[in-house]
DNA sequence: CAGATCGAAAAGATCTAACCTATTTGTATG
DNA sequence: CATACAAATAGGTTAGATCTTTTCGATCTG
């Protein structure tokens, strides 16, 4: 039999906007743990306990379970319940995780971290994108790096542009998992570089290291776009550095 | 865009064995959509048509598409419903992405990539051990050497120790979102192990480069370290270069 | 009697089915 | 040309049956 909705029963958007309720149930959960209010090994409370709790069905609790299995946070077996798994079997790299990392204040080792894989990746990516850019890879670096300049780092069309350089250079670089590394870098530099205005009226201006990036990758001198994406990255972290102990 | 039709010969009963129902359909559309059988663009059945054909329940396959959506593989949207994410989306270095890509012979140009990005973590990860390794990271390294030799690559445990002395290395590194790679890494070159013998009976013996690179993080020599994790790397390459050209 | 082996029970996730709701987009209408 | 409507499809709810795995006790064996 059917029970009868009241009004009290209109939903109220759980702080996640328009988002389906899966993915806002799989978002809340996916920040309390990486927030660190579940810990690896903590088991879950119940499918039927839990759902009730979250005022969600079942069925959308368990399809947000699905999607936190998916991203490696959360491991699930009859009879045991639902545990939280180690750490090392996180996706961390995985866009939404990163995205949920940077919900709550993510750690400063976090933040280092990241700059040192950039520092890994970037310079060997700009390395091969020197090498390997086509002329449209050309074009579409030329005409974000022209949007950045345009509209600096403080505005959200500033910071899609920088993204862009940074995603073109990647994708020039013609090798898939790296473009895939990609989108997650360029999300976490987004990230880093909101933090950096949020704390710095007026960082130092970006252009002239993007500029000189960019006249390797147009020269196509694998060593010189290696050097000058190290130095960019450099700076960029210690940007960040200077923000995180203001 | 293409409209797919749905098949019933994707979900082998057999060889999905004990696996969850949701994690078999999961499995078989992502190896499915990464052997290109569909392709970016395509919409898939409706969930009533597509689950009926499939022979489970709606709810078992939606979790397999909450699964598949987490990883970036499809995208759904009411009225124009799911389709298959353009190949930018897809987290290329999820684990579970690198086991169903395996699973179907994965394209030459696909390993190489992996080996071009083998070639750019591996040393600096190893360079960053030397630096950082503690006791018990050294003794992890010492017993995985140790079993590599005594079992060689042909055998299971063998390929285990070996992944576990790259998984040694890259947390010695003491890098959050780098030993996430790892995890995918380390599988990648299990699989691409199993490669090479599946294809040429006795390789090259692995053990002279992998002591040479024990030696130097031992050492806590950066520089050392990263020039033998690059030769060894190269050095797998080529056996696997050999494997794919017989 | 101590320990091993087997089987039943229980807890929890897993799966099914039927039904209702919400959102999106093409199209007809003003 | 804008707006309202209609259809299609994913999203969400509920109730209940089923399957797995662990636990625990009973029985068997040394």
């Amino acid at each position: 039999m059917r029970q009868v909705r009241g009004h009290e029963d209109i939903r109220l958007p759980l702080a996640s906007g328009s988002r389906r309720i899966h993915g806002s149930v799989a978002r809340d959960l996916g920040v309390a743990i990486l927030s660190g209010r579940y810990t690896p090994g903590d088991v879950l409370p119940g499918e039927i306990e839990f759902s009730e709790q979250l005022k969600v069905s079942r069925t959308a609790y368990r399809e947000a379970i699905r999607i936190l299995s998916a991203k490696g946070l959360v491991e699930s077996r009859p009879r045991t319940g639902t545990r939280v798994s180690q750490r090392s079997r996180w996706n961390l790299l995985d866009p939404d995780i990163l995205a949920w990392t940077f919900e709550s204040e993510p750690s400063e080792t976090f933040i280092r971290d990241l700059f040192e894989l950039r520092m890994i990746v970037e310079p060997a990516a700009a390395a091969l994108a020197a090498e390997r850019r086509s002329g449209l890879d050309l074009a579409r670096m030329g005409h974000s790096l022209e949007e950045m300049g345009r509209h600096g780092l403080s505005t959200d069309d500033g910071r899609a542009a920088d993204q862009a350089f940074h995603t073109a250079i990647l994708e020039a670089a013609r090798n898939g998992p790296l473009i895939a590394l990609s989108s997650s870098i360029a999300a976490a530099v987004t990230w880093t570089t909101i933090f950096k205005h949020r704390r710095q009226s007026m960082p130092r201006d970006p252009m002239p290291d993007h500029r000189a990036l960019y006249e390797a990758i147009v020269a196509g001198d694998p060593e010189a776009a290696r050097r000058t994406m190290t130095e960019l990255v450099r700076l960029a972290l210690s940007d960040t550095e200077l923000a995180l102990r203001p």
